[in-house]
DNA sequence: TAGTGGTCTAGACCACTAA
DNA sequence: TAGTGGTCTAGACCACTAA
């Protein structure tokens, strides 16, 4: 399945906001301009523009052109838990595997902020608890590179060394994809908790996150007062 | 500001699947055909199309043609905590199934605290959204039992009437039963999204509730900053 | 008032997949 | 294999609004 050139267009921008190369405000250049850059049509860079405002990455304002974005954010109180630590609590086990690692950098378009993708599987009491996708902003935590994701798990690292400051979860059930299945251990179909989460340290992207936990073996804690 | 051609044709079929007219799983026409009726080019119906699929009204399939899916709904984690709110807040319907109500007492144990239990069905925009157990400290709330609680859900009844001060929840994703399947149109095994939540008014427990939300028609989002 | 977004046309070819 | 979706072209005109 080859993407189209308005989905190459539109991931080619979302790196860039996720790279944190195009900073909040930042000017997003127009369809007249993406149409010429990439030798297509208008309506074709204008569909990627549309598909990124309505996705809330961009807003678009008449004669002024588009921009990216500000996160909103809004404060509340919740956990994040690291996993390795969150296990050591428990009293269990944990071991990392990273199955995948590479470095995502230039398009054919230019200069992009490299990005770094992980992927692997959490352990706990020896059995598979959680497979995991993620990206990684270089730009924004370069020293990363040099760290050994294969000892330890880059969610862990990075709550040790680059802190976050927001945070979006998404949170849901998903059935297993054969892929799942097969890192988890588990029947293809079966009820996985889905958890997506980004990550900003100020106004900058961290990471994104996904994490499929194994059926039965996770739940996810929140306790709060109504009042704060 | 007059809406466009695709625009139009957007309304018009998200107002028929809305009001029931063509419920989940019955055929949209095609781009082709809507094009043909509306007197336009394929493009523009394809967007009206596109746009409905993109925010989850109706599913695509190749050669097959276009279906109204289940809409999927979203919830701000922490603090919408009402599905008739948070309904209402969406522009969709709602409704209340009362299935069941008893009270339990004294058990074979000793002494209890009299309890009230209730089974339910929330529906949203005319099909199951989420499946309820709940029980309620009688001790605490008194006045509920007096309540109509098939007119209004045991959860808005106590927002309005026994605010919580400290809750806490656990989120997972379980296993459809074949009760929680028939309650929820789903079938057996497939992936619901469970939230059980805990309520204390002070010290009191006010009610343990447990939610099983239909698959794919649930998704929890919380944002929030780290140092609040 | 000039630049950008918003929308539309009337074609076209390919991809996929259910009948 | 035929039907449907997915995407694209090379134009066009209008709407809005910031410079």
């Amino acid at each position: 399945m080859k993407p189209g050139i308005s989905e190459q267009i539109r991931r080619a921008i979302e790196a860039r906001i996720m790279s944190g190369e195009w900073p909040p405000g930042s000017r997003v250049p127009g369809d007249a301009d993406l149409a010429e850059q990439y030798g297509c049509a208008r309506m074709t860079a204008n569909k990627a523009l549309t598909a990124l405002a309505h996705a809330g990455l961009i807003e678009r304002r008449r004669r002024a052109g588009s921009f990216v974005a500000r996160p909103r954010s809004q404060a509340m109180v919740l956990e994040i838990t690291d996993l390795a630590a969150e296990m050591a609590a428990r009293g269990s086990s944990y071991r990392w595997e990273l199955v995948n690692r590479r470095t995502l950098s230039s398009t054919a378009l230019g200069a992009l902020a490299p990005l770094l993708e992980t992927e692997g599987v959490h352990h706990a009491d020896g059995a598979p608890l959680a497979f995991e996708h993620r990206l990684i902003n270089l730009a924004e935590v370069p020293v990363i590179a040099e760290a050994d994701l294969s000892r330890e798990a880059p969610g862990t690292w990075l709550l040790a060394h680059a802190p976050w400051t927001e945070a979006e979860h998404r949170i849901s059930a998903e059935a297993a994809t054969p892929a799942m299945a097969k890192a988890l251990a588990c029947s293809p179909g079966s009820a996985c908790l889905t958890v997506r989460r980004r990550t900003w340290r100020g106004a900058a992207p961290v990471t994104l996150v996904t994490q499929h936990f194994a059926p039965g073996r996770h739940e996810l804690v929140a306790r709060f007062g109504s009042k704060g």
